[in-house]
DNA sequence: CTGAAAGCGCTTACAG
DNA sequence: CTGAAAGCGCTTACAG
């Protein structure tokens, strides 16, 4: 492998001093002002060699290198996650384009029990100014210590716990508006078939759905699927005497969807469905469920602004971004919600 | 923010020395040997204090960087391209974290036209070890001059140029197998859609596809859906007579397909169609193609198989990889091609 | 067995 | 205007 270029050898090529590199490359206008001239060579230099300075040299001498660390707490790429992770990637990407930062995953953190620690021995989190946190649950402790350690970092969703930054959904409000709806259209016993509590987004969801309905008094039971099956799901529909069923996960809608068909029993005629989410590309949303609509995109570039402001500072004409702040999320109508009729 | 606990720190703790410190931390067997009580006492301050050595201080201080650039030509992440890009990335990432390296994405290279340049004046391609270069189409100027620069680069996909290192699909000889199962089945004329032959991979595709339907004296008429209309395509589908339409992009084959229904052609029993292609996501697969399916999965993992080989040498036991390999590519039979009929 | 010291490639006061 | 030098937090010969 070829020699490292150095600002060393860059000097050498153009005849001055590393020090001289360096300021031409850092230089703040006020500090030493160099002539043209020299800066020109030296600029010429670095050109023809694409010479860059060493991130980890950069950072140890105290100096942010544009670099923004990505954790993901599951692989970020697989077909089975990508609905959740791709849309909050492209409006990362976008952000880290439009702020000239360049993006860090850490792949090599370790995967146990299908998700990664972020504090190991070998952490590698200070290679980045800091780090975008992306999960649908995260380790509080985790996070409580990271926080701790000084290290700048926002998460991607609201976090419970104390001095965390982060830019959120606000799911609880928009759940709450659709068992209006719900309530509206003469309902009065419901299913709600939702992801594990261990997330603050299924929470948010549960609370603001649940909180509602049970102030006019419908009822609501409760399941998930991990935990029971299909079928299982129908039956509590039938013995609940439920006239709509409210679903979290987009995914899981399909699937009961497609089971209620196989069973003969007609939505929204017969059966009302509400869902708290929907599939990212549109392209893939194969039934027009009366839903709420999440700007994930959205989401990560705020994520990704919040993070290069606490990492450089408030701009100067703008005023400064929340700590902590929620997006708000769209209704979609959609076509699955019927008024309530005796069944 | 509190001030970063370094060896300094964890030694005065510890009554030892900082050399000893990094010693514990890093110690081969045979190098050092430290009493295990002083061990012990080292390895409890460091577990109460949670500290982790700085990434940034131990690659200057010599250790491997291990972290590798991914480039990508357009955006990564939007659903436009996730079809193409995903896969990629998902191997990628697999193999990216079986072998401890980190991902480094160059977001902040300046798009111009859609697509990013490399090489440009704060090209910060040496922050990482070495590169996957990853797009359908690619500079060839670009490439030959990085390549003399002597920077270390895989790209995904075959290319033209010489001294390149590439991992990239057999697309010809699966679009040749295709070609050859076309002819079996009776047909003298076909129409094929493709897209711009810029790429190596659709070259490809059309050299292997083409070369044997001349070979057996097959007629084939070319369009692409760039510069003509669906409307146009199936025109030229009956002023050709042709009883089999080849597709290269899956996508454009749906959209073809829909058309063909619309206007009330039966596929396969008015007209055959086999696609050079499929949709990344299964569950996304409409319809039932006779196809080529590519493995772009082991694509990318392969890729970055062989960029982390050139970084880091051969490993002992293993044989090395060569600098340029073709994977092959799987045919599926699918529902869409039938026996020739009168017309 | 343990520590003082050089050096990795930078940035940034501080002197000329 | 320009450069010598200290220092960032480590690793690793090299001396005790």
């Amino acid at each position: 492998m070829a020699p490292r270029v150095t600002q060393q050898r860059i000097a050498e090529l153009a005849g001055v001093s590393q020090t001289t590199v360096s300021l031409v490359l850092n230089g703040k206008e006020d500090s030493a002002r160099i002539p043209e001239a020299t800066r020109q060579r030296v600029l010429d230099v670095i050109n023809e060699t694409t010479y860059v300075a060493d991130p980890a040299a950069r950072r140890l001498a105290g100096q942010a290198n544009n670099l923004v660390g990505i954790f993901t707490y599951e692989h970020a790429f697989p077909s089975e996650t990508s609905d959740f992770y791709t849309p909050l990637l492209t409006g990362i990407e976008s952000a880290a384009e439009q702020l000239g930062v360049d993006l860090l995953m850490f792949t090599s953190a370790p995967v146990v029990d299908g998700r990664r620690k972020i504090l190991h021995e070998r952490s590698r989190l200070r290679l980045a100014d800091g780090c975008l946190l992306l999960g649908r649950e995260m380790d509080a402790d985790e996070l409580q210590q990271l926080s701790e350690s000084g290290y700048p970092f926002v998460t991607v969703g609201r976090r419970d716990g104390e001095n965390i930054r982060w830019v959120g959904l606000d799911y609880k409000s928009a759940s709450a508006d659709l068992a209006s709806r719900i309530i509206e259209a003469g309902h009065r016993r419901a299913v709600y078939v939702h992801l594990s509590l261990n997330a603050e987004s299924s929470r948010d969801r549960a609370d603001g759905l649940i909180e509602r309905l049970s102030s006019s008094d419908v009822a609501v039971e409760t399941a998930q699927l991990k935990d029971v099956s299909v079928e299982q799901v129908l039956d509590l529909v039938v013995s609940a005497g439920a006239t709509v069923l409210v679903v979290e996960d987009p995914t899981e809608a399909e699937t009961l969807h497609a089971a209620l068909r196989a069973k003969g029993i007609a939505v929204p005629s017969q059966l009302s469905m509400v869902v708290l989410g929907e599939r990212s590309r549109p392209q893939d949303q194969a039934i027009d469920f009366t839903r709420l609509s999440a700007p994930r995109i959205a989401l990560g570039a705020a994520a990704m602004a919040l993070l290069h402001e606490t990492l450089n500072g408030v701009d100067e004409a703008e005023e400064g971004l929340p700590e902590q702040q929620l997006l708000p999320c769209a209704l979609i109508d959609g076509s699955t919600l019927a008024q309530a009729t005796a069944r």
